[in-house]
DNA sequence: CTTTGTGCAAACGATTTGCAGGATG
DNA sequence: CATCCTGCAAATCGTTTGCACAAAG
């Protein structure tokens, strides 16, 4: 949707020491210009609709590529698809019950937890919290 | 493992209206009697080693029920594979990065989180936290 | 005896892989 | 020009479905 400063996902790649090609330029892009958690399919249907150069299974490699850059995170929630975000920083998320659309929530949003309480058998490094509930839109849609 | 009270599993389907199997009866008993999350292909391995009545989709089939009757939950985190658990309080989860296995930790582990600051458009109902790091188990194994 | 479950195999959807040709650095 | 990417199709993996037979209530 909107123009994105082109030139700074091209250098971004190549900071990263990734190969800048149309196709991962697009899929970058497209995931730094959207705040919802695309899956695969969605993403490819978008980026078709503008400029028809991508393949399924070039997505997929494209998104590997950036994974493993750390420019891109999967996301896996309840449902048995894949989400990307371009947010990489820490935060939690919000699913939606009805639509399955997935919010971003400022890490600020909850005060720090405590993680010293856990079993000591466990060796906790990361953690983030899940809230489920209703958007909005289907708020107002179905009761 | 443990012998559990089949009585008590017998009962319980009763209770929740539905038909009592041999199949049925070794799915739930055998969540019971675990505290490791399994997935379909663990459970099945499980379930013929002691008593090879059990098909695939027969597994699915019992789980289907079980969790529609509210006896058992679902639990998918990052990787592709649903897990399933017979706990049923709301809790939150330990995944380990190296083995995958997901371990539960009592609600009453982190204080209760305040939803209000969320924003507006969001309608939280529920949440809960997943906690990454590693098990003692691969924390001896490897570094 | 009516209803529902089982078990086999086929279908399905998301993701991965193999490979020949093409683009990148 | 050596390396890596693209794009097509086939393969794979977990899960779902259709159906004939069997078991449960």
């Amino acid at each position: 949707m909107s123009a994105l400063p082109i030139n700074l996902v091209v250098q971004t790649l190549k900071e990263k020491g990734l190969r800048v090609t149309p196709q991962r330029c697009a899929v970058y892009a497209n995931l730094l210009g959207r705040t919802d958690h695309p899956t695969v399919e969605q993403l490819l249907r978008d980026l078709n609709q503008s400029f028809p150069i991508s393949s399924q299974a070039t997505v997929y490699s494209s998104l590997q590529s950036l994974r493993e850059a750390g420019l891109v995170r999967e996301v896996l929630l309840d449902e048995g698809v894949l989400r990307y975000d371009a947010n990489v920083e820490p935060h939690h998320h919000f699913r939606c019950r009805c639509c399955g659309d997935i919010t971003d929530v400022a890490w600020s949003a909850f005060p720090a937890l405590n993680l010293s309480k856990l079993p000591t058998n466990l060796h906790p490094e990361t953690y983030e919290v899940t809230v489920h509930g209703v958007c909005d839109r289907c708020e107002s849609t179905q009761v």
